[in-house]
RNA sequence: GCCCCCGUAGCUCAGUUGGAUAGAGCAUCGGUCUUCUAAACCGAGGGUCGCAGGUUCGAAUCCUGCCGGGGGUGCCA
């Protein structure tokens, strides 16, 4: 049962009874941010009041009148302007609690009318190796996948791999040119990732030696404005002045910003003319950028050669992101790649056209939405077409081919332009009924603020850093299990190097995991190895930790979880706060999940994990399993105890984290 | 130029779409192990929610303006 929806369904007659349109104000009852003001409260008599022109208390009371939740809650509490307080009666708490023993869903209901949800994560680009910046997308989709799963929708999850960019040609340009047939052999993919970084840097090089003129001019020009600006007196006039002021350094941050550019092009230059390898090559090779950019187009036209290296590279790119997901533990069910759309771009294109939504300008098909100064831009100018064209022909293709109700895209914040521009195109294509959301997310800073990379400067490679996870919750592991002793203060270890290797792995890969998913998604966060695998605070390590304290307990008490649900004894009873307390939350799961989901926040299901690990903790000190003697009340806690590492651990199997029953 | 996002405790972040005295974690300080796992628990201090107006019974949340920071922006994805 989903607590917070029985007691709206309970508000929902009684509030009829005043109003016609009551559901605006049965959303008013939430969970009480205070313990102090019950369990519930409905927060609906003031604006009602207000609506009704009557005093709210009297409102209240009329809506108290009308209630019926007798069974449920206590006499419900007026207080204030008109809040409505409910406390839940502790028998209510006890026989809903009893009844989750023998629910495998732990009372979440599948939902109503379940949609077939295409989730749309993840999709790197293929040669160039996974960095950091595709964690969020995977780890947020993943999470995502199989919480709408276990609410009960049809999910369909999907790796937009960009397999058919201009990175390949980029990668052809390098093969054709500087290939190590005998390194290929050995190690293909580091082979094709040398490749594609050595013709990168070779083409930014160029670049950066085109770019630097036009860079300095502008930089000459913004300098003479500012000095300009500077030599003006400040006008008398108060907004002119202020006017004057904003101007200033409106041109002092673009010399900055100038300035900046300027630099950066400069070193990269001179780190290629200091190399006395890759000077000769870049000189040896002018015309690297549009030469790669034509072996992309051949591949594009069908040539031959070009197709034939694609198809030979192609499933050991592919080989190399399944290593990365094997270690995250995540799975997809489709990997339709950019590629498998390029049949039906033309046709894609031609029915934009048709339908008079594409228009020519300036050499390339168009899409121009109301409202929207920039095109979407579904042809360019040299015929090929773009990443538009693609998403709109992937829609079509998981509206016709994967009957989907609803398309998730787990994208990064910066492409937010895009997607509404692609939503509203799709709209005017006709798909009108198919609900679009861009999921969109915040960036990984470093420590210094800015966007996460190495000291050099690179991005820093996913792989890398799960292992660096990995042996860093290795070491914490081991500190741990060696600082154990026994009875009489010897030492006494726990786990063999297996269970070590497996915690390790589980603590490490959780503890990235959970630092991501516990931060709003829309914000940008800093990442830290500190407070992802520190042994204390909201970390998945310490929700881990209470599902094997809860593990411990039974091996302690020497009883089978399965044998307890299937003989609970006289059920669940509530002696104390905490326990009450942890009956409470552990009914709230359902609920929060609902929350969750509402708004695609898995931060809204680690909170609630958290909060409860917490809650289990306090009952763990106060409330002793093993050393109770009443047995119905011993039986009451190993119930709550088999509750809560049930609940702890769907909640983190449905973020994609994985749990050890001892640590 | 235009568009989007952000500003909450020393630090990192929540804040259930307008609710009661703004919350966590870290850090700091003080307590708790002859142990159902101390990777824990209990307690304390710490705030002009960027600033100024407005909307109303009520604003961190909505509106306007300003200050500060980030991002996107016609042929990369």
């Amino acid at each position: 049962m989903n607590l917070l929806e029985e007691l709206k369904n309970r508000f929902r007659p009684a509030l009829a009874t005043l109003t016609d349109a009551p559901e605006a104000f049965v959303e008013m009852v939430r969970p009480s941010g205070d313990v102090r003001h019950g369990d519930y409260q409905a927060n609906c008599a003031m604006p009602l009041g207000g609506q009704l022109k009557q005093p709210p208390r009297q409102v209240a009371e009329a809506i108290v009148q009308a209630l019926d939740v007798n069974d449920m809650c206590h006499e419900p509490e007026i207080a204030g302007p008109g809040f409505i307080n409910l406390r839940l009666k502790d028998e209510w708490l006890q026989e809903q609690t009893a009844r989750l023993v023998s629910d495998e869903r732990l009372g979440v209901e599948p939902v109503a009318e379940p949609q077939t949800v295409v989730v749309d994560f993840s999709a790197p680009n293929v040669a160039k190796p996974m960095h950091v910046g595709h964690l969020r997308s995977t780890v947020i989709g993943a999470a995502l996948v199989r919480m709408l799963r276990f609410a009960g929708h049809k999910v369909i999850s999907d790796n937009h791999i960009g397999d058919w960019g201009t990175q390949f040609g980029m990668i052809i340009y390098g093969w054709n040119n500087f290939r190590d047939e005998e390194v290929y052999e050995r190690d293909p993919v580091g082979e094709l990732a040398r490749l594609y970084r050595l013709v990168n840097q070779l083409c930014d090089y160029h670049a950066a030696t085109t770019e630097q003129p036009s860079v300095e001019e502008r930089l000459n020009e913004a300098e003479r404005l500012l000095e300009e600006a500077k030599d003006q007196d400040p006008p008398e006039d108060k907004s002119a002045a202020k006017r004057h002021k904003k101007e200033l350094k409106k041109l002092q941050s673009r010399v900055e910003e100038l300035t900046a550019r300027l630099d950066s092009l400069n070193k990269q230059k001179s780190q290629i003319e200091q190399d006395e390898i890759l000077h000769p090559l870049a000189e040896a090779h002018p015309d690297i950028v549009r030469l790669s950019r034509e072996e992309t187009a051949k591949l594009h036209a069908g040539d031959e050669t070009n197709l034939a290296l694609w198809q030979r590279f192609l499933p050991e790119c592919l080989a190399a992101l399944q290593k990365v997901y094997d270690q995250l533990g995540t799975e997809f069910d489709l990997s339709l790649g950019e590629s498998h759309y390029q049949p039906m771009l033309a046709s894609t294109v031609a029915d934009l056209e048709e339908k008079g939504l594409a228009v020519e300008s300036d050499g390339a098909m168009c899409v121009f939405l109301e409202g929207n100064e920039a095109p979407f831009i579904v042809r360019k100018r040299d015929g090929a077409f773009t990443y538009a064209t693609t998403d709109l022909a992937t829609i079509r293709y998981r509206v016709e081919e994967l009957k989907a109700d609803r398309i998730l895209y787990v994208v990064d914040a910066r492409q937010g332009e895009h997607f509404r521009l692609l939503f509203g195109t799709a709209a005017r294509w006709g798909f009108t009924d198919l609900d679009l959301q861009h999921i969109s997310f915040g960036t990984v800073l470093g420590p210094d603020n800015r966007p996460f990379k190495t000291r050099a400067g690179d991005t820093v490679g996913l792989e890398s850093l799960l292992e660096e996870a990995v042996r860093r919750a290795r070491k914490i592991v081991n500190e741990n299990d060696d600082s154990r002793t026994d009875e009489a203060g010897q030492p006494a270890p726990e786990m063999d190097e297996t269970t070590r290797a497996d915690v390790a792995r589980v603590v490490g890969i959780g503890g990235i995991k959970y630092a991501d998913l516990h931060h709003n998604r829309e914000s940008d966060y800093v990442f830290s190895w500190d407070k992802m695998l520190a042994r204390t605070g909201d970390t998945a390590t310490y929700i881990q930790y209470s599902y094997a304290r809860s593990s411990g307990i039974f091996r302690q008490c020497e009883v089978d979880p399965q044998s307890l649900r299937d003989n609970p004894g006289k059920g669940v009873i509530l002696s104390t706060p905490e326990e009450r307390a942890l009956a409470l939350e552990l009914l709230q799961f359902p609920e929060q999940l609902a929350a969750a989901l509402a708004d695609y926040r898995p931060n809204v299901l680690t909170a609630c994990l958290f909060s409860l690990a917490n809650t289990f903790s306090s009952f763990y000190e106060k409330c002793h399993v093993r050393r109770e003697e009443d047995i119905d009340l011993r039986t009451s806690r190993l119930l709550l105890c088999d509750l809560t590492a049930r609940v702890l651990a769907t909640g983190l199997d449905l973020l994609g984290i994985r749990t050890v029953s001892q640590m």
